[in-house]
DNA sequence: TTTTAAATAATAGTAATACTATCATATTTA
DNA sequence: TAAATATGATAGTATTACTATTATTTAAAA
C-alpha cells in the first residue's frame, strides 16, 4: 500500500502554499518537530531557518508569522482526524461503537502506516495537545475567524455532534459536547502526564485513562 | 460591610510580593486592565509601565517576566475563587444545590461588592477564560510545577471533586471531572462569544449556556 | 534551446522585546 | 542618625520579528 496523505489548508493561513515545493514540506516537518522540541514559545523562525540549512526570509515567503505557521499545523491535524474519522467510521453500524471510535482516537497517538506519512505524528499529537488552543485563545480571534481558517475544526466538531445526535436524538447540546470532548481529550492527556493531581489517573490506567473517563462522561450523559 | 480582599500567592511566583506595596497592587490592577484590552501576547511590562508611569525595571524587580504575572493573577483567581466556594457552599445543605452553585460560579461574571475589590472583576474574568491555560500550556511546566505555584488550582479542583464525590459517592473521576468542568466553563464561554459554531447556543441562551450545559453534563454524568 | 519567470540564498538592516546593570534619590526601619 | 531598602532615571545588550535588496539557481514557456 503506497500512497501519499495530503489536505487542502485554507489559502488564508500560508502566504505560499508548503504542500507544493520540498522547501515548502520540509518546513512543515522540522517545524513539527522543532515545536514539539522547543515549545511554541521558544520557537522561532531563526532557529527553524538555522535548524534546515535555510534563511528566515525563505521562511517568511511561506508564513507571515509564527502563529500563521501553528494554524497551518493544527489545521492540517484537524483535516487529518476528520480524514481518519470517515475512515474508521465507515462500515460501522453500531452506533455505540462509532463514539467509542471517535474517543479512540481523540485520545490515543494517531495510527497511520509511517509509509504515506512525511510528518511525525507522536510529535504533531503532542503539539496538538499542548499547542492547539492557542491558535484560537489569542486578541485577534474574530478577525482570524473571518477567513474561515477554524472551518476545519468546526466541520470535525459538526461531525462528531452528528454521530452524537444519532445515538441520542434528544441530547441538546451535541456541539458543546463536542467541542468539550475534544478539548478534555487534549488537557485530560496533558495533565495525566505534567499535574496528575488534577485527574484520576492511576500508574495502571495511564495510557488508557483519558479515553476511560471520556467514556465514562459521554455514555454517562448520553444514556 | 467594610473590608479587603487579600490572597496569599505562592512566593516562587514573585521576586517582591506585590501586595505588601502600592507600587506592587498598581501593578496588579493595571497588569489586570492592560492584558484583558491587549491580550497576553502583545502585553509587554515596556506598556505596562508607560501606562502606569513608572519604568521597565520597576516592574522587573516585582516579577522576573510576563509569564510570571500572568501565573500571579491566575493563581490570585483561582485562590478568590476558592474563598467565594467556601462562602457560597456554607450552610448548604441540599448536595445537588451545592454543584449548582459551583457551576454558577464557574459560569457568570463573579458577583462581590465592588467595595472590597481592588481589581476589575470583570477584566480579570476575561482574562481568566482567554488566557488562564497559557501559564501551564509551556514547556517548563514540570519545572514550574515543582515550585507548588498550581496548587491553588489542585486545590479548588480537589475540593470541587470532593463535593462531586458527596454527591455519588461512586463516581470514580471525580477530579478528572472536576478539571473538565472548569476548563469547559472557560472554553464554552470563549466559544460561544467567538466561535458560535462550536457550540449549541442561540441568541435567547446567551448568557445561561454555559451553565445550563454544564448542568446537564454533570448531572448526566452523576446520576 | 534559449528566454523568461519564479524561487531561493545571502546579506543587511530596523524596531521592538526581554531583559541586566548602574547610580542617584527618596523613604522606611533599626 | 545611620543604615538599609525601594524606586526612578538612564543605559545597554542579545534576541525576536520582521522588511528590503541583490545575486543566483531552478523551472517553465516560447
Amino acid at each position: 500500500m503506497d500512497f501519499k496523505l495530503s489536505f487542502k489548508v485554507n489559502e488564508a493561513v500560508y502566504l505560499r502554499d508548503p504542500e507544493k515545493s520540498e522547501l515548502g514540506k520540509l518546513i512543515i516537518k522540522s517545524s513539527i518537530d522543532l515545536i514539539s522540541q522547543l515549545g511554541f514559545e521558544a520557537f522561532t523562525f531563526k532557529k527553524l531557518a538555522t535548524e534546515m540549512g535555510t534563511t528566515e526570509a525563505s521562511i517568511y515567503r511561506y508564513f507571515e508569522n509564527k502563529h500563521r505557521l501553528l494554524l497551518y499545523i493544527i489545521s492540517w491535524y484537524w483535516k487529518y482526524m476528520d480524514f481518519l474519522l470517515d475512515f474508521q467510521l465507515q462500515n460501522l453500524n453500531d452506533k455505540k461503537l462509532k463514539i467509542k471510535t471517535i474517543i479512540k482516537l481523540l485520545t490515543h497517538e494517531l495510527p497511520i502506516s509511517t509509509g504515506g506519512m512525511d510528518y511525525n505524528i507522536k510529535f504533531l499529537n503532542q503539539i496538538v495537545i499542548s499547542e492547539s488552543s492557542k491558535v484560537y485563545l489569542v486578541k485577534e480571534v474574530n478577525e482570524i475567524n473571518k477567513s474561515e481558517v477554524f472551518k476545519p475544526y468546526k466541520e470535525l466538531c459538526a461531525k462528531i455532534a452528528s454521530t452524537i445526535s444519532e445515538y441520542n436524538k434528544k441530547y441538546p447540546y451535541p456541539k458543546s459536547l463536542s467541542s468539550t470532548i475534544i478539548e478534555a481529550a487534549h488537557h485530560q492527556q496533558f495533565f495525566s502526564q505534567h499535574l496528575p493531581r488534577l485527574t484520576d489517573v492511576t500508574p495502571k490506567t495511564k495510557n488508557e485513562f483519558s479515553c476511560l473517563f471520556l467514556e465514562n462522561l459521554v455514555f454517562g450523559v448520553l444514556g
